[in-house]
DNA sequence: TATAATACCTACTAAAGAGGTATGAATTAA
DNA sequence: TTAATTCATACCTCTTTAGTAGGTATTATA
């Protein structure tokens, strides 16, 4: 019952572009010199987000990324699903292919579609500039 | 960001405890069929239960195992932490030792704090007895 | 137009975790 | 004594995690 690396680092990148955004895109070695996470790796986390439309990048010379949008404008659970996939508690509440046999006499799934709840509204509630 | 085999059958195992329950011990054989789980992954699983004393057992034939309280006195949060070893979304509040150099200035340690604090809320706040 | 800095792409890898199986020993009611 | 059961330990395969490595495409600027 972890977010991985991918999630936790996804947020501290976008939370590192809200606090140092200046109007220019910030390259990758800025933010790994101030967040310590090589730039190797979040070349790789990365492109998730500039994918989905979160972030906007600029490559060559005096390149890198900024926000598309207002830090109050993420919530941190599009952030977070966005790199992690999901954040749902079991496979079986991610979507419709995922169901098991059992879901129909299933005592607990009642149980589990709590939990994501909580955790969803939780993370919907809040946004990145709840965090600055 | 998921439940593993381990909690989500340990609560199916401490469910169907409660519901096949007659004073008898009740063999892993019988929750086998009913619960589709093979004997032998149950084997791996129910000694954490019995060693953090949610369940009693008994060896040798006509034994098995039998839940040791009322249902209602079961939180999900304290059997899903039993097989699952700890619920918080990270590694860095599961306890002092896991603490990360960075945790003075992390702006998203509160965040996580208050992930960590709803899914137990949520967990303890249920009891086995609810879900039957 | 050359150059340096950047994002982007595709492999690769080592270690850990997930999800089991297999074998056999110890225990116990009947 | 026997059959049924838990208990203990080792083993296995596959996937995921958490990166690293090398090279290509792009672009502002000197």
């Amino acid at each position: 019952m972890k977010i991985s690396t991918k999630g936790r680092y996804a947020l501290r990148i976008m939370l590192d572009l809200a606090q140092n955004s200046k109007g220019e895109y910030i390259p990758l070695k800025d933010i790994s010199s101030r967040q310590g996470i090589t730039i190797k790796y979040m070349e790789q986390i990365v492109p998730m987000l500039t994918k989905a439309g979160l972030i906007r990048s600029l490559r060559g010379n005096n390149g890198g990324y900024m926000l598309s949008r207002q830090p109050e404008e993420y919530t941190i659970g599009e952030i977070l699903r966005c790199a992690e996939g999901s954040l749902a508690p079991i496979a079986c509440l991610e979507d419709e292919t995922n169901q098991c046999p059992r879901s129909e006499s299933c005592k607990t799934l009642a149980f589990w579609q709590g939990m994501r709840d909580v955790i969803y509204e939780y993370a919907d509630g809040r946004t990145l500039k709840d965090l600055l």
